[in-house]
RNA sequence: GGCUUCCUAGCUCAAUGGUAGAGCAGCUGACUCUUAAUCAGUAGGUUCGGGGUUCGAGUCCCCGGGGAGCCA
């Protein structure tokens, strides 16, 4: 019957190519223009009506990841968007012709299957087959049925095999979905407003990065992509809308790491008449929320496990409050850090076993402390509050400590995971902080976002949240990479 | 960018410097309730690319490519 030559049975992708000769030839479409499917996988099985053996109809479609044949019957399992389904495909069902033909599909093949349900006896929800159709030809094989793919390179840069194969990939993908469409109805259950706004900017203001650099042809300028959407969303506050928030893709013209990618999805949000303390709720909340729905902890239970640790987190307990200056005099165990000069602050640093760049200024001495050696030591969830002024330009000083800004950095399993503030209404303060910095990091001054803030911006609390860490702190991921569908890689290969 | 490490069949992995192997997938056949189905048979290699050392290199050395980890 097959006329697959000899010589290239070995060779799958021509064995395939072969099939596909020969269906094509006999009259078949092996590439079909539309199936229509009365049930996903996970819908068939729910329609599955006790007792009720091969009543009810279904027509799936889905990719062919199992074939079990057993000469005049086949089980087989097709896998869709919710998951895998099984198949029962018996010879004097479907006739002698059409079982003949589906003999001939291979692992990989898309197709469409119509029947009804029942029960094997080892309790398998299964579709028993009376018709089926090829609806694509895979022309290359799948990877390995039990170990799936485990090369780094190809699982990102073949993620359509990854997700076929390894169901863990797939549902990690799928959480981070979730996870997103929760912040937005979240969000907009407490009245924010989704906005878009440029990701091509004459200046790349909002943080402190370095940006990618690109042209626009037609009219002969340079702009870069976006480092934050925040200057850009407080024009929105000036212009009156109120609670305003993004997520959006950012851009960072650095480095690539387990914890980066330069490209990377950012929630930026905007309250007005709010504060820093007004963001604890907010992130308290969207977070709890998030865990509880999309996670789905044991009853009553707002405990993830933590991977790095091994241990739990848990975001159902009281959320520790602690100003930065308090964690750095701890860490050091010198009351008087914040005195010292800068050869005591080398110093200390260098006790703690930090190598120190002397061009570094002091508050960045203090930065790499609280970096290397508190930030990965906060699992539990824990606000760090009224950091250094010099760390952000646009927070409000604080009231009774002017070296300080009202802000809070929230650490949740050694990771930053959001920054907050009391924005900066203040054009003149604000004009200050941004001459200020602009010599060291070399950030241009977004003179149109003054400008927006002449003209009066109410009071504001702000806050960003990184949407790839909190997918890789929810779905216990190990790396960025496994939380991005398509992550960066060296182009080639 | 630096250091370490990895790259072998479609996939997952073996192979003291001495004839490159296995499982899955493939191919041929058996089997009408399987669960990594089972059973019998069979084919399959530019060992990432290039150069060197050696009687002999998947293995050692150098250059290049790509990945991962640590560091900057």
């Amino acid at each position: 019957m097959s006329d697959i030559p000899p010589d290239i049975t070995h060779d799958q992708h021509a064995v395939r190519r072969q099939k596909l000769a020969e269906l094509r030839a006999s009259g078949f479409d092996p590439f079909r223009a539309n199936f229509a499917t009365t049930h996903f996988s996970g819908e068939a099985i729910k329609a599955y009506v006790e007792g009720q053996e091969n009543t009810v109809p279904v027509a799936v479609a889905g990719r062919l990841v199992v074939i079990r044949d057993m000469g005049k019957s086949q089980f087989v399992k097709i896998l869709d968007q919710e998951g895998q389904l099984q198949l029962y495909v018996k010879k004097d069902v479907v006739g002698d012709e059409a079982y003949a033909a589906f003999r001939k599909f291979d692992l990989g093949d898309i197709i469409g299957a119509k029947g009804t349900l029942f029960r094997t006896k080892t309790g398998e929800i299964t579709v028993r087959v009376e018709s089926l159709l090829l609806l694509a030809k895979a022309l290359r094989p799948l990877p390995e049925k039990w170990h799936g793919l485990s090369d780094p390179e190809q699982v990102y840069r073949q993620r359509y095999l990854d997700v076929i194969v390894n169901p863990e990939s797939r549902a990690r993908l799928m959480l981070r979905s979730r996870i997103v469409s929760q912040l937005r109805r979240l969000l907009e259950e407490r009245k924010f407003i989704e906005v878009e706004t440029p990701v091509l900017e004459a200046t790349a203001g909002g943080a402190a990065a370095r940006p990618f650099k690109t042209h626009h042809n037609a009219l002969g300028v340079d702009f870069y992509l976006r480092i934050a959407t925040e200057l850009r969303l407080k024009r929105m506050l000036v212009g009156g809308f109120d609670r305003v928030f993004e997520i959006g893709r950012i851009f960072r013209n650095e480095g690539v790491s387990r914890r980066h990618n330069p490209e990377f999805t950012m929630l930026e949000v905007y309250q007005a008449y709010s504060d820093y303390r007004g963001m604890m709720t907010l992130i308290r909340d969207l977070l709890t929320a998030l865990v509880r729905d999309v996670i789905q902890p044991a009853e009553g239970s707002l405990k993830i496990k933590h991977t790095a640790s091994g241990g739990e987190i848990d975001f159902g307990g009281i959320w520790r409050e602690v100003r930065y200056k308090d964690l750095i005099r701890e860490v050091t165990g010198d009351p008087e850090w914040f005195n010292r000069d800068k050869a005591g602050k080398i110093a200390g640093a260098e006790r703690l076993g930090l190598a120190v760049n002397p061009a570094w200024e002091e508050f960045e001495i203090t930065n790499e402390i609280f970096s290397k050696r508190i930030e990965p030591t906060l699992i539990q969830p824990t606000f760090v509050t009224h950091l250094p002024r010099e760390l952000c330009p646009l927070a409000k000083i604080t009231a009774d400590d002017p070296t300080t800004i009202d802000v809070f950095e929230l650490i949740i399993g050694g990771m930053e995971i959001a920054p907050a503030y009391s924005e900066q209404n203040d054009p003149d303060a604000q004009r200050e902080m941004f001459e200020l910095q602009a010599g060291e990091e070399r950030q241009s001054i977004d003179q149109d976002f003054l400008l927006a803030l002449e003209h009066g911006m109410p009071p504001a609390g702000g806050m960003g949240v990184g949407i790839d860490r909190l997918c890789i702190l929810l779905t216990g991921a190990e790396s960025i990479r496994d939380v991005i569908l398509f992550p960066q890689l060296r182009p080639g290969a």
